[in-house]
RNA sequence: GGAGAGGUGGCAGAGCGGUUGAAUGCACUGGUCUUGAAAACCAGCAUAGGUUAGUAGCCUAUCCAGGGUUCGAAUCCCUGCCUCUCCGCCA
């Protein structure tokens, strides 16, 4: 959510920065309800006022032993016309609520104009493709004979899920745990363990509701309970509704958590393997800095990011995307794009957003300035450190020989007892 | 799942339906005193919104949340959520 105030005050500024992002914002309609809401709010309150004041009177006059029944006519109708008025309030500000809650954070001033991922910009490379002296395989056609299987995956459940057996499922576990171990030892991230199922305030929180419910997986549940599409729902919303004090900052948490995804939307796309699933793992990173901080502290998660590709010797690319690619709550965002062999291409692998105070608005998530005294909005920052699911793609892919085994990258030899070979 | 108790400011903990945004203690901040510190004493110390040029003043809201009763609710009623104790079940 946007800060009211600067719509107030600076409305067609934030119009035009929007239009990076490809929305168009509603300028009479926000100064109209606006307007309402001013001259409605002013008049509630002068109502309840004068309630306050009259109840008061009553109060006393009764504690002096005096007749209090020409003051309770004479405020008999201040309760209807105070309910009247404030259900109108009510109803405004939904409307106002509803206009803000859908309005996108704004995007940083280097984020560069554009539709969709074709006006990203390339910031860097690291690595070099690896040349094959033979035709490379995709991490289908590899893991086939490796105990990668989706036809089981689709007996057991359906389709856009996998079931891994043997080197495999464990190597997919000895990245996660290399991945964990990185950040929470070298980078300074507080290892946390969370629930992979939340209520609707924590996805209202970090802004996946109201507006994106479809993606989610809804639990049949009494409650309003979802399964967490990404580890950022829970542990950002740690600081939901809380004023922490300044000498806990910067809040660094790394998490490893499944993550489930409806996918709705996205049924052509990616229906070949495990890059697109239901379910998948990530090991999640998340900041809450105070807000001269967060820029540096994006490049430095993104650094956390890549930090685990370069340990892989994986090549990738790192994206700056455009305004039309950008998320709903992202003030910007570095996308870390692994290399394939097997497609050819650099897919995605991790996505590093600053959202500045746009979670943190809606979920009230501040820490105390010891120079003001003052509470103050905090900034949030995240991004995968990695996908799980896709990086084990990317070391299939890479590190496949011509007879379709994979060599063991050599800093997760240790997680595998040694092995340094998968084959079948 | 069954039975009971309870949710008040950073913490602890009062609070007959009436000037209670809320006693008191602790913590914290400033001051007096002191060579300095402690103690003692004095003062301050919630959050959000509105109005406004304003971090001034004024107004409004907030004692878990949402409804209700009332001229007036922290206080009464209903619902929900959460916590604790006991029993049952269970990785």
């Amino acid at each position: 959510m946007l800060d009211p105030q600067l719509l107030r005050n600076d409305l067609d500024a934030v119009a035009e920065k929007l239009l990076v992002k490809g929305y168009q914002l509603d300028k009479k309609q926000f100064l109209d309800l606006e307007a309402q809401r001013k001259t409605l709010q002013v008049q509630v309150e002068d109502l309840r006022s004068q309630r306050n004041k009259a109840s008061r009177k009553i109060g006393q006059t009764k504690a002096a032993g005096e007749d209090i029944q020409p003051l309770l006519d004479a405020v008999a109708s201040l309760g209807d016309e105070l309910k009247e008025s404030e259900q109108s309030l009510i109803s405004l500000q939904e409307k106002l609520n509803d206009l803000l809650a859908g309005i996108p954070n704004i995007p940083h001033e280097s984020v560069p104009a554009g539709n969709d991922e074709s006006d990203n910009i390339e910031l860097r490379r690291w690595g070099q493709p690896g040349t094959f002296d033979f035709e490379p395989k995709d991490h289908v056609d590899l893991g086939a004979a490796l105990g990668m299987d989706f036809e089981v995956a689709a007996k057991l459940t359906g389709s856009r899920y996998v079931v891994m057996q043997g080197a495999l499922a464990s190597m997919h576990r000895a990245l996660t745990q290399f991945m964990l171990d990185t950040h929470s030892r070298q980078n300074g991230y507080t290892e946390s363990y969370v629930p992979y199922i939340v209520n609707a305030d924590s996805l209202l929180g970090t802004g996946q509701l109201p507006k994106f419910e479809e993606d989610l997986f809804k639990l049949n549940t009494e409650h309003d309970n979802y399964l967490i599409p990404t580890a950022e729902v829970p542990v950002t919303n740690i600081l939901r509704d809380e004023i922490i004090s300044a000498d806990l900052l910067p809040f660094k948490r790394v998490a490893h958590t499944p993550c489930f995804r409806s996918e709705a939307g996205s049924y052509g796309r990616d229906t070949r393997g495990m890059i697109r699933q239901h379910q998948f793992e990530k090991v999640e990173l998340v900041q809450a800095v105070r807000a001269e901080e967060s820029w540096q502290a994006l490049d430095e998660l993104t650094g956390h990011a890549e930090g685990i590709l370069q340990a892989l010797n994986l090549p990738y690319r790192v994206v700056n995307l455009c305004g039309g690619d950008l998320g709903f709550g992202a003030a910007k965002t570095h996308d870390l794009e692994v290399w394939l062999p097997g497609q050819q291409a650099y897919r995605e692998i991790s996505s590093c957003t600053n959202f500045e105070s746009f979670q943190a608005r809606r979920m009230q998530a501040r820490w105390r300035n010891p120079e003001t005294g003052k509470p103050e909005l905090l900034h949030t920052i995240n991004g995968s450190g990695l996908a799980v699911g896709r990086t084990l793609v990317a070391v299939m892919e890479n590190y496949q020989q011509q007879d379709g085994s994979i060599v063991v990258p050599d800093v997760l030899r240790t997680y595998m007892g040694g092995l340094e070979k998968i084959k079948a």
